[in-house]
DNA sequence: CTGAAAGCGCTAACAT
DNA sequence: ATGTTAGCGCTTTCAG
């Protein structure tokens, strides 16, 4: 703002004493006397004094920031994490400089120049699901930037990053599933060129194995993460009458879609057709009937990466990359949570 | 970070020019012949270059951001207008600083130190349910600092605001329970000493009058806006036995309080009991049944809150505020929503 | 077209 | 205990 602020110089000229003696009785250093401290602090209450962090961060060639970069932020998964984030934070004092890369690669290359730009001390980054163009983050770690990824991750080698365990959500649920007599098992998958599709269609097929259950491809359908996705995917089983009984989707939204979808066809939840999903929202337990779900911890993850992102920071020399695996758990409500013996066959 | 980064200087030196020629060709100043440019911003680029922020700012004596504190974030209000808000800096080159609250007054109060202490060029706020103590906004005003409040507005002459139009939503939720024959009609009021809460109950108050429709004061039950309180508030009145036919309620997530209660009392809605909100959310649609609302165009709100605050950074002398009334809309979905006949008494 | 000088506000190092 | 000097990296005069 172009607003006259007060410096440390105004003060100083007014008390007719140095910008450093001021500098430092704000700062409570040693060589200041109390009585002088006490007098300055008073001054500069008065004065309306408010430090130029600009200026001290110049000085002092750090920033006290962190740069965050997420693909959205109204979701849940998202918004739960940044705000976790966020208390951190401030319990440490340092500042968080989130941006959004819109699931858009070019925005999200853009965001980590400014971020540099704006010397931050580390950067906190959860990849759009379109990014193919690693190189970026790559001249980060050759640079020697303290990055953390999370949950989004780059296929790229000695790279810290904190990740939900989702091969082994997936594997519960299914699991699970299995286990109260599941046999037609569908999973809605969305995109298989992002990590978190990867894991949970490996965590579902190998818990099938592992089960003696048989795959039916019919039934797995890729395609995405929102609810739109989810409704179609139903609609088109649906219509080829060839629904199974259970269905494991990707994430929340999908299940959201099927519950539409569903519900528009006249099938009841869980009677009908069962649904149980990957990643928690708040919301679950109020939907009829309420979701069951793998939890991915937000707390934990965001608490993970800011320690660790912290350690980066004080240990610049620090090379070697640690990879957390975030443990779920299944949340069971009002689906895939009793036997189904109605359906031997 | 504290790794060594390519300077202005070091290109400079490189090519044998003076800082200055970099500087000016890396910004394209017309002062600089087209073939020097190219050079400079080849190397630059070669090196690695990333200009510093905090230098440059601290030159300028401006920002180039905006400060914004909410009082949460994974919120699905929020978080909208945040995204939003996030999305129209991008397009204009700006940078968001972003703060919570925690919905607590001094941590707001320090936010607002440290965001002038950054020297953003100006400041979004909503302020926490708890702040009853407006002399930080006030002090902020006759700095001159251009602020614009949203949603949560502090009781002060000549500030600018952008507020959805709360009495007007209530209003017109209210009348259209009355219009499709509702009698009956219960508020959930949320806390009444906050802005929303004071203008929501108006509408409905306002509502009832003119229609002529007894207001029951057993019917409204003031106690906050989660979800717990919902269902809290409709136990109340069940175990009572003196439940409205309708109720409104103040935010949606107490509306999910009641879907909870009715279903764990085996009442249906709509047919038991009905129920409408104030407030939009992406998962209305997937309840069931898919729950009706007065919808808050959070993209506006942010939309007109960024315009004031352009406003304000770019004239900086003008004193007079605005206030802006963001209008709203009736989304009808599986609630509230046909003739109530069968209640004709 | 190019560059030298000065300053943005602050702090660390080194006197006094 | 207080002040002087110098510099963080950049930009804006203003002179060449």
């Amino acid at each position: 703002m172009k607003l006259k602020q007060i410096t440390l110089n105004d003060i100083a000229k007014k008390l007719n004493v140095s910008t450093v003696t001021v500098s430092k009785a704000l700062r409570n250093h040693p060589d200041i006397s109390f009585e002088t401290k006490k007098l300055i602090k008073k001054i500069s209450e008065e004065m309306g004094y408010s430090p130029n962090i600009l200026a001290r961060n110049l000085s002092a060639r750090k920033s006290n920031a962190i740069g965050v970069i997420v693909p959205k932020i109204a979701h849940y998964f998202f918004g739960a994490i940044i705000e976790k984030i966020y208390n951190i934070a401030f319990e440490n004092n340092y500042e968080i400089i989130l941006t959004v890369s819109q699931e858009k690669a070019e925005i999200e290359k853009k965001h980590i120049q400014t971020l540099l730009s704006m010397r931050v001390d580390g950067l906190i980054i959860s990849i759009t699901q379109q990014t193919n163009d690693y190189s970026v983050f790559e001249s980060l770690l050759t640079k020697g930037v303290p990055v953390v990824f999370i949950d989004r991750i780059p296929p790229l080698p000695n790279i810290n990053s904190v990740e939900v365990d989702d091969r082994g959500g997936a594997y519960k649920a299914v699991e699970h599933a299995i286990k109260i007599g599941y046999k037609k098992i569908g999973h809605f998958a969305g995109y298989l060129n992002v990590n978190i599709g990867k894991e949970r269609i490996a965590g579902f097929k190998q818990a099938m194995n592992d089960y003696g259950v048989e795959i039916n491809p019919d039934w797995i359908i890729e395609g995405g993460f929102g609810d739109q996705y989810g409704y179609e995917a139903f609609m088109k089983l649906y219509n080829e009458k060839n629904l199974p009984d259970i269905i494991f989707t990707v994430t929340y939204p999908v299940a959201l879609g099927v519950y539409k979808a569903a519900r528009e066809v006249g099938m009841k939840i869980p009677d009908d057709i069962d649904v149980i999903c990957f990643g928690y929202a708040d919301v679950q337990e109020f939907l009829h009937p309420p979701l069951s779900c793998v939890d991915q911890p937000t707390d934990k993850i965001a608490e993970k990466a800011m320690e660790l992102i912290f350690e980066r920071i004080n240990n610049p020399e620090e090379t070697t990359a640690k990879h957390v695996l975030i443990d779920t758990n299944l949340i069971l409500r009002g689906t895939c949570n009793r036997t189904v013996s109605h359906l031997a066959k």
